[in-house]
DNA sequence: AGTTATTGACTGACCGGATAGTAAATAATA
DNA sequence: TATTATTTACTATCCGGTCAGTCAATAACT
């Protein structure tokens, strides 16, 4: 008889709890080449080392396959964003900067979080409430922290009152155009993204900053 | 035998020539709407009033029609950019001023360019030159013509030297940022444009120009 | 322990519907 | 009547989704 607490793996079991991730892997990976409805689950399948059928066990059909693959996704991209508010304090100048670095190194660099950023927009029109999410958890908070940063420095005096206090977008706005860029290009015509960072930061501190 | 020299206007002809237009932007709406896999020949046809026979008359294949409906939806927004070349003389700072306020009236504001976008970066994948088109014929001239504004003004005391110059694409990420924006959220996220704007010019004015 | 029964993750053949592409027939025009 | 733009009917293929069946792992039993 075996023991209730008995730790010892057993196959079967293990076997099916690892299974929704690897089949929403080998998705991401299909999905983020071909598009939605150009990928067939027979090459997700494939990617998986299982069948079509056994996706069906844990899926209820290709359109919940691409959106819990899709919120997966996201999730991680929504972990990197929290790290951020656990930065440190000092000028807003220096704060802006330690952000600004953060973002590029870690929301820039990675493909991941823009091959997802590629498919809603892609998707946007018939998944609207997966765009809807990404604002939510990852541009949201973003915004949010980023507006609070600026409201601070211009209370310290650090910054000038301006209308862009209301629009915190045009700030990280240089990030979404290197997205964009790379989306469209990837390689193919260049972008000294560090050479951009600088210019980026340039453009905001000498914009933001009081004289 | 028709006579070669004869210029009479054949109805014949004249509905043959016009078919090719309809049909790309049938085209069009249909891609844009349900994007390249998902739209069905029998649908753009059915929009263009005609069959899908009659597509393939045309059109070699899905293919070719998609390619030829993007350049020509490209070459409309390029017809745009060129037009920008005319812009007015003056101070640096009114003519980033005059040129942004044209930009957001005919760039943003274009719903058309704007799908064309998304789909290129939906297919961008499949379709790189496309993409790369884009690039030449929209986005090059665009930054060129800002480069060569900023240089100038930093010749004439205007701007101060700075490594934006190198970089002029800060300059209108905010405007990549109102697509990424639109295209993810439509109205669902609303987003001031007007403030917006405000905030950019204030931003690009303030960070450029020389106290 | 050895044997048998049961479970359940997984398979793979199959179905139905959809659709890109073709080509013969037809309608419109001159 | 001759030409040609267009339609209609058709084929071949692909793919999402289903389901009866398989087999290895486990539990039950002697």
């Amino acid at each position: 008889m075996a023991d209730v607490l008995d730790p010892r793996p057993d196959v079967r079991r293990r076997r099916k709890a690892e299974r929704p991730q690897e089949i929403l892997d080998a998705a991401f990976h299909e999905f983020s080449r071909n598009g939605y409805a150009t990928t067939t689950l027979e090459r997700i399948a494939e990617r998986a080392g299982v069948t079509k059928g056994t996706i069906y066990v844990y899926f209820d059909s290709k359109e919940h396959l691409f959106i819990s693959m899709v919120r997966e996704f996201t999730k991680a991209a929504r972990d990197t964003v929290q790290q951020m508010f656990e930065s440190h304090d000092g000028s807003t100048a220096d704060l802006l900067r330690a952000q600004f670095a953060f973002i590029y190194q870690h929301l820039v660099e990675d493909r991941r979080r823009r091959e997802v950023l590629r498919m809603l927009i892609a998707e946007a029109p018939r998944f609207p409430e997966l765009a809807d999410r990404y604002h939510q958890e990852i541009l949201r908070p973003c915004l949010d922290m980023l507006r609070q940063a600026i409201r601070r420095g211009v209370d310290r005096g650090e910054i000038r009152a301006s209308a862009i206090v209301d629009s915190p977008q045009v700030v990280i706005a240089p990030i979404a155009l290197v997205d964009l860029w790379l989306m469209l290009f990837d390689e193919r015509q260049p972008l000294d993204v560090k050479a951009y960072f600088d210019a980026h930061l340039e453009l905001v501190l000498n914009g933001l900053l009081a004289k």
